[in-house]
DNA sequence: GAGGAGTCGTTGCAGATGCAACCAGTTCTT
DNA sequence: AAGAACTGGTTGCATCTGCAACGACTCCTC
């Protein structure tokens, strides 16, 4: 019931602290990975996060707005992201038959290869990182939670352009 | 079991999952807010990190070293922060008595206004996003498996210098 | 109490990101 | 079928971030 020494009221809220969780989780994890990624394979991590999700899309390719929505990143970050890993060869673009405007992100042979010699090393880490605080029921759990606060988000505002 | 065409075989990991998860449901949850704050408040959502973490410390004041460890961001990254929050008249640095090497940040009177004002608005923020997908329930599991994640990552690798 | 190792915070620098503006191509309207 | 409205992707620009290097100070060791 303090007045002027507790601007504290209701700092405390739940949904406050969830929010903080998540930032510190997902930025922990982030700086965790990142660098030990990098010492074993120079990669980064955002780099793995495309070609995980362009292994898993039939034909291995991707249209560049689905790619940017999928990485929960902006067009224009992803075309910058795309340039250099298409610098690097792990990737390619590729005209799209029915829309002109269109690009699909392609991986390459170079590219399969490797995310073959980088995943195992991540998974590793990931197991190591996530596996050691949460067993599978919770980290299920856990993927449930996150996957609802998603869509949800998704779902009520839209993403940046 | 193809061989060429099928580099996705152990990319349906749950760790890969629940990691994927986290990031989108970070970045949507930060767009989202960031946005919306933005345009009422022109106040970026780092700010109103640093200042609830001020505001629920003793004397509202914290060391330089400890809020970047509470805002899991680098020592340099907080500098640059305080800096502009300093600019903004939110924020004060004063000299510690233990320790001349260190510094404090402190809440000022305008920046105890500034999230007096804004707090309200970014509560209501989280609950319509967090609050519209989880029931109180989802969202305390959620804030725990989070907190024993970053606990765990905490534990195990050091934080960026 | 002198010297070396370690810690606190800042700065130079390079890298990554988003927004706004833009052109090319598509789709809707009339 | 022509023009308006819209979508897909790239670019200029400003911002924010982390790492490495640095000076200031503290603490431990001898």
């Amino acid at each position: 019931m303090a007045c002027p020494p507790d601007p504290a009221e209701h700092l405390d809220d739940p949904r406050i602290e969830a929010y903080g969780m998540l930032i510190e989780a997902h930025n922990e994890l982030h700086h965790a990975l990142e660098r030990n990624l990098d010492v074993v394979a120079g990669v980064p991590v955002g780099w793995l996060g495309v070609l995980i999700r362009l292994a898993r899309s039939p034909e291995q390719r991707l249209r560049m707005t689905v790619l940017a929505r999928d990485m929960t990143m902006s067009t224009s970050g992803l075309t910058r992201l795309v340039d250099r890993m298409e610098s690097g060869g792990v990737v390619r673009r590729e005209a799209c038959a029915e829309d002109r405007r269109g690009l699909l992100a392609v991986l390459t042979d170079e590219g399969r290869q490797l995310l073959a010699s980088t995943a195992p090393c991540h998974i590793a880490d990931l197991d190591h990182l996530l596996g050691g605080a949460l067993d599978p029921d919770e980290l299920a759990q856990l993927t449930d939670l996150l996957r609802r606060v998603r869509d949800h988000v998704r779902a009520v505002g839209p993403p940046p352009g």
